[in-house]
DNA sequence: TTATATATATCGGATGACCGATATAATTAG
DNA sequence: CTAATTATATCGGTCATCCGATATATATAA
């Protein structure tokens, strides 16, 4: 909450599985698409604790290239990422021009 | 988060003063809508300090009707949710269909 | 080889969303 | 009138998002 807007935390797990779904993507990708679209870039502190909780509840795949972890949605992850999108656009129905 | 799907919350703000930004709406009715739209009522304990920070924020007006107590968007509110909107839409981008 | 850059991961702390229970206030029903 | 219902509000607690700082691991540069 600042003087010109309201807080716009959450939706953390569903962005990143919903920004998955689209490519293959490691850490840094995420959190640099995130920043894109945010405009400020994610904390390791949060994006990280965040992907690992997807992994564990499993609905991320992992591939480690190199240093770098590339995550992709398993089949339970896209599962979950249905019925949170028809979730969500029910719950902000009428938001999106 | 559950089984089959990610975690939803968040972005409680912005939906109370989108749904406000429709009609004049008092605590009740607010909570009825959000329960439409999630398929689950919130708690008072979430609704009302989250109303509350909203009126402290300036972004709400209060009008007392019997024991209700209706709320309408400040012409700063207005500008709050313009922002916010903007800033929502470019988020979740794609997700929409 | 060592030094630097980059990606991943964790830590302790803060904040908002969220809960169920409880309390208060006003209206309606008996 | 009293009792029940309904709307608002708070409380103590949990949990996810969020932070900045720090640590670890890997690749690249010097």
């Amino acid at each position: 909450m600042d003087e010109e807007c309201c807080d716009m935390r959450g939706m953390l797990g569903f962005l990143i599985l919903f920004l998955v779904s689209k490519k293959p993507m490691h850490g840094k990708e995420i959190a640099d698409e995130i920043t894109k679209r945010k405009g400020e870039k994610p904390s390791p502190g949060t994006l990280y604790p965040a992907i690992k909780n997807l992994r564990e509840a499993g609905f991320l795949d992992e591939q480690k290239e190199g240093k770098a972890i590339t995550y992709t949605l398993t089949p339970s992850g896209k599962k979950a990422l249905t019925v949170a999108k028809r979730k969500f656009c029910k719950i902000f129905l009428g938001v999106f021009p």
